[in-house]
RNA sequence: AGGCACGUAGCUCAGGGGGAGAGCGCUACCCUGACACGGUAGAAGUCCCGAGUUCAAAUCUCGGCGUGCCUACCA
């Protein structure tokens, strides 16, 4: 035996860091715009370049990376194209702050300095998430790494603005949109997180002129009642119907308003009056365009009370709301206030409360776009999976509205539109004009506003393969085959990219859109830096290794279910890991000596078995990695390693790899042995490929990477490794007798250091075959002094007595053991069988059963009644002999 | 308000019309020449509740209850 070259236990962290690097050094990951062979592609979804991963990265690049590892092992040209997304309002905010620690802020820098002071913070922290990502094993071709404010991305970004506002798809208009006072920026409806707030419901009274009665309005932003331009109520309201009043006058700021009639006033809420408000509220924007009605803007951009709020000028929003309040008190307009339960708007970003805003600013018209989105999900040129997601998207793709994409930020792709101090007019170009067109002025303005950042990211599947060009990568990898990405951004970014991408590309940008679920802390609640309950991936890693977390996550990807995280789950994986490493640990002690291909002729039985499940496992594993089942995949996998290959296979074999027996075999098994490692290898390498290439390289006959290895079943020998429905039937029957020695040892205490004497009876002259020719197998497994077998054997006085399938094992225990334990052995058996038995017959005593099932299924049934009801007799015989002979 | 998902062993979850499963945990025994990050055996469940369809329901349908999430212009 030569002395191992493995260590007892696997330790992961040096192991991971040197085949990075090999990875690397040798571009493994490398696509190629030449090959022949299939292409399959991924992009990532770039996570923003001030990020630090978390368990969403984790759990989206370990998928994607399970994937394109698998697809490379099948022979695939495989492009995953990584990269970082600029983050608009996340990174300047970050910027920001550290200015701010520095005791400046952005506006004493000046625009092009503070851009510099981005793109010098880019460049010293932008890559820590790239790195985090190599640590989780992300193989991506890292030579195309893509940033969205690249200026081959830039450009992109110019020509799709450019096109879209030439073919009337981008507008800018003055619109009702969410207003962040602390971002100071627009954002778009998506960008808005509405949250339960228990407020209340202030009841005003607006006088009629003449200072009597008047319409009362219910709002839950006094503050806004500056700003009214009418008050609206039903047209077929009856308590409305004979007032004589044209006009209300608006409280506070003694104006007069018109009292309008619109079916949009709900005549069942509050007294059915309702305040107009054009400039701050959506539907009132709306009403106010019905009725031709002027726009008071009340709120400035700064969050406080512009100098159309009267005396509340320059209040901040939430003190004037107050301030308002008590003014009403004095004034005795104030009729009622209620505790309300509403949803309020927060900035996606920084949570700050949202004002709805007048404001002028940049749109895309959606509708025309989503169309076609629509289309291709329903016509299946682009499959969701699961499917459940695909209604979610249909939902928001019927009820779109106009995207507003400008933002009033400084980091980001700057609005290429100039407008001419001459003309007034705008000239959209994908390079600044020198003179306006229209009037031959040279007074050229660019827009200030930059782009929403999910504008880029919405070209990212052509935009990083060089698109205007027409490369050689987009027509070798576009589309790409799937996405992989989290549902909170299905809206966001999937059905951007798939509007964007069906428009300038004239095709989807991905065949699948494979969503995954959310990973939760252990109680199933979001991570989240305030709750506290973040576990760091980088942690995990540290602490188990990458495979195990790697493996953790797959196991638990099951399709449209949260994942519940925690290091003690990771802690079990772990344990399969180690498990691997012995297996191969073991397996390459005798394996260093040689091997050789597989003999069909002289394989015996196990050897049979295990390549017939090796074939098997094999199949499940690319069906379910084929079809997104990654849970699936990892739990096969687990399960032939750990229960099949080291619990039973490994043992099996044990005597003939030390030469205890059958020396003529030892080759032959030491070739099956090679193979079932080899490909157990490989298709546990998607999952876990640090420790697999590890091993890969101890493992003789191999070369190179495993990266670069075949995938099994693909290779010349495949038809020795195929289905043996008759190994597998003959080893679950010797599992089976071992497993009830083992039992009766387990019941009674024997100690596993006592040899035990067993006699097999069967009339079945086949189960008599296998269990001679496998005799020394359950001697050393069962661990037997003497095993007889035969037809008509006598039960030996003093056993316990076993049955399994056709077959009555009786293990002596004279001398070992006490006879009433082995009683109530018997009787809990038969109690269990008359419990079965009462089933069956129930179903067979019902004559529609017998009529109605299929035949198949009856039989079935029959064939199972006959089992239980011999075996019941055996025992029987059994526990009545027992009291004969022991009492 | 509408929609989606989920409810199976103490915990985490697979399964998805015909014999209730896995991992972890638990109990007992065992350091048997790969592995104590291990081995062998065992205990443990009204498959949330109720009705319906069916020869047959944990599984399909409907209705409850509970949990989570998403969407919305709920003054």
């Amino acid at each position: 035996m030569i002395a191992n070259q493995l260590d007892k236990a696997y330790e992961p962290h040096e192991v991971e860091r040197r085949w990075y690097a090999y990875w690397e050094e040798n571009q493994l990951f490398a696509a190629k715009e030449e090959s022949p062979q299939p292409s399959y592609s991924i992009v990532i979804p770039p996570p923003n370049v001030t990020g630090v991963l978390h368990m969403g990265h984790a759990l989206n690049n370990t998928l994607q990376d399970i994937l394109c590892r698998y697809r490379r092992l099948r022979g695939d040209n495989v492009l995953w194209m990584p990269g970082t997304d600029h983050a608009g309002i996340a990174t300047q905010n970050v910027v920001e702050k550290k200015l701010a620690a520095e005791g400046k802020d952005r506006h004493q820098l000046g625009r092009g300095k503070f851009i510099e002071a981005v793109w010098q913070w880019r460049a010293q922290y932008g890559s820590a998430i790239i790195n985090q990502l190599k640590r989780l094993g992300a193989s991506c071709d890292w030579r195309r790494e893509r940033f969205t404010m690249d200026e081959g991305l830039s450009r992109a970004v110019r020509q799709v603005f450019v096109q879209l506002y030439e073919e009337g798809l981008i507008y800018r208009g003055d619109y009702i949109i969410n207003w962040c006072h602390r971002c100071h920026t627009a954002l778009a409806d998506l960008e808005v997180e509405h949250e339960e707030h228990a407020g209340h419901l202030y009841h005003i009274r607006y006088p009629f002129p003449d200072g009597s009665g008047g319409i009362v309005v219910a709002t839950t932003r006094p503050e806004t009642m500056l700003g009214d331009t009418a008050v609206a109520v039903h047209p077929d309201d009856e308590r409305y119907q004979k007032i004589g009043a044209q006009t209300v006058i608006l409280p506070l700021m003694d104006k007069e308003i018109p009292i309008i009639r619109d079916s949009y006033v709900d005549m069942s809420f509050g007294t059915g009056g309702l305040k107009v408000t054009p400039a701050h509220d959506p539907n009132d924007f709306e009403i106010g365009l019905r009725h031709n009605l002027p726009r008071v803007k009340v709120i400035g951009d700064d969050g406080r009370m512009t100098s159309e709020a009267g005396r509340f000028q320059g209040l901040d929003r939430f003190r004037c709301r107050e301030e308002v309040v008590q003014a009403l008190k004095q004034e005795n307009l104030l009729e009622k206030v209620e505790p309300y339960q509403h949803s309020v708007g927060h900035c996606y970003r920084c949570k700050t409360v949202i004002e709805p805003n007048l404001s002028r600013q940049w749109f895309v018209k959606v509708k025309p776009l989503a169309e076609k989105a629509i289309d291709a999900v329903k016509t299946g040129q682009t499959v969701i999976i699961p499917a459940m997601w695909a209604n979610t998207y249909f939902d928001w793709m019927h009820n779109i509205r106009d995207w507003c994409i400008s933002r009033q930020i400084w980091w980001g792709h700057q609005i290429p539109a100039w407008t001419c101090e001459g003309c007034d007019e705008i000239i959209v170009a994908m390079e600044a004009p020198a003179v306006c067109p229209f009037c031959k002025g040279h007074n050229l303005e660019q827009e200030t506003d930059v782009l929403d950042t999910w504008f880029s990211s919405a070209l990212w599947p052509f935009s990083t393969m060089g698109w205007p060009d027409g490369t050689p990568l987009l027509q070798k990898f576009y589309p790409t085959s799937v996405l992989v990405t989290g549902f909170d951004i299905l809206f966001f970014w999937v059905a951007r990219m798939m509007m964007m991408g069906i428009h300038f590309m004239g095709d989807v940008p991905f065949k699948d859109v494979y969503v995954h679920a959310l990973v939760r802390d252990e109680e199933g609640q979001k991570m989240s830096k305030s709750k506290g309950n973040v576990i760091d991936p980088l942690t995990i890693i540290e602490r188990y290794g990458t495979d195990a977390f790697r493996f953790t996550l797959a196991a638990f990807a099951a399709q449209g279910r949260d994942i519940k995280m925690s290091a003690k789950r990771v802690e079990g994986y772990r344990h399969f890991i180690n498990k691997v490493w012995n297996a191969a640990r073991f397996s390459l002690m005798h394996l260093d000596r040689g091997y050789q291909a597989i003999q069909s002729e002289r394989l015996s039985l196990p050897d049979r078995w295990i390549l017939s499940r090796l074939h098997q496992v094999t199949a499940a594993v690319s069906e379910a990695l084929d079809s997104y089942r990654f849970n699936d995949a990892a739990s096969e996998l687990y399960k032939f390693v750990w229960h099949e290959f080291c619990d039973w296979y490994l043992e099996a074999i044990k005597p003939v790899l030390y030469e205890k027996e059958d020396p003529g075999h030892k080759e032959a098994t030491l070739g099956v042995l090679w193979r079932v490692l080899r490909d157990t290898l490989a298709l546990l390498h998607p999952f876990i490929p640090f420790v697999t290439e590890e091993i890969w390289h101890q493992l003789p006959g191999t070369n190179g990477s495993i990266m670069t290895a075949a995938y099994p079943s693909a290779g010349t020998d495949a038809a020795r490794i195929a289905a043996d429905k008759d190994a597998e039937a003959q080893m679950a029957l010797l599992i089976g007798i071992i497993s009830g020695i083992r039992n009766i040892r387990g019941e009674m205490d024997i100690a596993p250091s006592r040899s035990l004497a067993v006699t097999i009876q069967t009339h079945h002259a086949n189960l008599r075959e296998t269990v001679e020719g496998q005799r020394n197998l359950i001697i050393n497994l069962a661990r037997l002094e003497s095993l007889t077998v035969g037809d008509h054997m006598e039960r030996p006085k003093s056993s316990a007595t076993v049955i399994v399938d056709g077959a009555t094992i009786f293990v002596r225990l004279a001398g070992i053991i006490d006879f009433t334990k082995e009683w109530e052995r018997l009787e809990k058996e038969l109690n269990k069988l008359a419990a079965d038995l009462a089933t069956v017959s129930r179903k067979l005593d019902n004559a529609d059963f017998l009529s109605k099932a299929p035949a198949q299924v009856v039989a079935k049934v029959r064939a199972q009644q006959t089992r239980l009801l011999e075996k019941q007799r055996k025992l029987q015989v059994n526990l009545e002999r027992l009291k004969e002979a022991e009492t």
